[in-house]
DNA sequence: GAATCTATGTTATAATATTACATAAGTCAA
DNA sequence: TTGACTTATGTAATATTATAACATAGATTC
């Protein structure tokens, strides 16, 4: 899988405002509630918010998860961006774990020789209800 | 993980179009597609086919790949739909291997253990070159 | 300063999915 | 067998997510 260089790149003005606007939601966002939430920063267009996230996402500031159609900034301070993540979603307050070790990418390695697959992208997403969600009546 | 009897059930004529569809397409198709192959059996609106796959999920007939916004027929015989499956996409030949083993059980066993998670749907998406793809000068 | 590359802006449109409401068809009990 | 109920279906409208196409501006390099 790619490995990138995080590093000291210098995001544009754009990328700064979309990837603050991920921290700060601290939890998955969709596209378009990321543009009305940097409208008043002169945002009027999908494609900006677009734009910004696929540059995120490559240089694995960002991660799509693909089960939502929604984005979360990495969690990891300087994610190796190793492709190999998991992503552990609660379904009902929306917190999102985000993986990163061994096991992940041994399970997908094995996936990979089994399936004799040249892998260049993987996605693992587990929903479900977290501790605190579990332990309480259901809403 | 929920487990769904397949046995014996009867499928509705819209459900037996749309699962044959699959079948017969043997790769990802979109709902839009199947609606297009299925216009000359009648259907006429996205909702006939999306309400179909829904129920051919649920019975573990069908799979949806997040990844591609696409749905695939199950190809276990009669799988146990465990929820526990992997999907290994070719990214230029389009073939899906479904995997459905202990590995990914335990993969994900583990890894709801790890995040105190009470599990209730998975989504494991691989993506890359297969065998036959990758051993072939690239297009 | 011309050529080039990257980032950005803007409009329109494509692709995917759901809401809302109406109708028909099956099931089951009285 | 009727009525009540549930499930399946039909249809139109609309919501949500994503991209194409084209124009402009700024930075970099030679």
């Amino acid at each position: 899988m790619k490995k990138n260089v995080v590093a000291k790149v210098k995001l544009t003005k754009n990328q700064s405002l979309v990837l603050d606007s991920l921290i700060n939601a601290g939890q998955p966002s969709g596209a378009y509630a990321l543009l009305d939430t940097l409208r008043p920063h002169g945002f009027k267009a999908p494609l900006q918010i677009y734009r910004a996230l696929e540059q995120l996402i490559d240089l694995g500031l960002a991660h799509r998860l693909e089960s939502l159609n929604a984005f979360v900034a990495c969690s990891h301070m300087s994610c190796e961006s190793s492709g190999a993540t998991a992503f552990v979603i609660c379904n009902k307050c929306e917190t999102v774990q985000e993986i990163c070790d061994e096991s992940i990418s041994n399970f997908l390695s094995s996936l990979a020789r089994k399936t004799k697959i040249k892998a260049s992208k993987s996605s693992i997403e587990l929903h479900g209800l977290c501790n605190g969600c579990s332990t309480v009546s259901s809403s």
